[in-house]
DNA sequence: ACCTGAACACCGTTCAAGT
DNA sequence: ACCTGAACACCGTTCAAGT
């Protein structure tokens, strides 16, 4: 059967999933499709293309439906929500992401809406865009060491063994205080945390309304 | 003359700010050595070990002679803007160091320092280690995104470009409410909004108790 | 229009053999 | 101990030629 760029898109998604970002190459893509290997570039003019079509595919209906009622710290929240799912949706989605500098329509999208949000806070347009940024270093860097751990062979065990090997209590007291938290994270209430900080902040930049 | 693995990493970073990380191979370091393609091998196991060495020897001196008299939010803000220059330092310098797994001794004395200026400010051993990685991500993110229109062949005036044709009045009015401050950015001023953005989300989560 | 065949110009890494 | 020579197993991309 013939191919379509939709038929390359989808096989690359799975793949992605089946193989990382460090896996998945043009040649394993055709492969995969049952095409010698130029045959993808009919279709995606570069590798870095495909990256972008993939990126745009993950962010698909992120900002469709959102509550309308509740204040904006919670509808932005649950929009950082939204992204940092989208992002987990494939195996390392977030550092896919990272690597698309094109302006995609959905993060576009994503990027209006959230800017509205703060705007509403009470933020200039200028103050909206950069703590917009400042969400997305956050939700982006996150997922991407959330995604890390999880492709690494062995479930980053071996990881945090080195890590509490490095660690000495004289040198590292803070840290060492805290080990049990470094070494066995909980993602889902370290990224409310980060979330809720960076919201504070921007409630507190706003005025307080 | 014999090589020396304080060779190899110098000429390594020397080639980084050349050419930047994807035009940084280990042929072209042994080019650039004066050596044959194999022999920086016999000094770095891999060229993902040389990487953490560079990114070691950027950090150098991060947390040496710290003010100590400020309160805890002006010492944190320091060592943020401290993390920044170091990354700043080297072509790539953010990129090299966000490819580091590895628990480098200055990356730990970095975040042994903030947690404890966190814990300070009142914060839990928890929250602060979730709060120091919740700065790393910012700060990270933003060097990474501050060099990577550095690095393009025209310094970002074709992605500029492409950003404001897609830009839609219709679609996007509060993104293109604030389009010069999308396209002409304020590095310095954009970090310190962020990182006061954070800040003070720790001042807030650390009063109310 | 869509794909194959075959090449071009690269990679990181390994390792016997030299010195 | 330190480096060379030479290979192994890959990459992304291009493009004349086929259908």
């Amino acid at each position: 059967m013939r191919l379509t760029r939709d038929h390359v898109l989808t096989a690359a998604l799975d793949l992605l999933d089946e193989v990382g970002l460090d896996g998945l190459t043009m040649r394993r893509l055709a492969t995969a499709l049952g095409v010698k290997n130029g045959a993808t570039y009919w279709h995606f003019p570069s590798k870095q293309a495909l990256l972008e079509a993939m990126a745009e595919a993950m962010l698909a209906g992120l900002t469709e439906d959102l509550d309308t009622r509740p204040p904006w710290h919670e509808r932005a929240a649950e929009l950082a929500r939204r992204l940092r799912r989208a992002l987990l949706s494939r195996r390392d989605g977030a550092h896919v992401f990272s690597g698309v500098f094109f302006p995609l329509p959905n993060a576009l999208a994503y990027g209006e809406t959230m800017a509205g949000l703060l705007r509403e806070a009470g933020l200039s347009g200028r103050d909206a865009l950069w703590a917009v940024d400042t969400l997305n270093y956050f939700v982006v860097g996150h997922v991407i060491e959330e995604q890390l751990a999880a492709g690494l062979p062995d479930g980053g065990a071996e990881a945090t063994e080195r890590l509490t090997a490095a660690l000495d209590p004289v040198r590292h007291p803070n840290l060492v205080a805290a080990a049990d938290d470094l070494t066995a994270p909980h993602p889902e209430q370290h990224f409310e945390h980060g979330l809720r900080l960076i919201l504070d902040g921007v409630r507190l930049t706003a005025g307080c309304r």
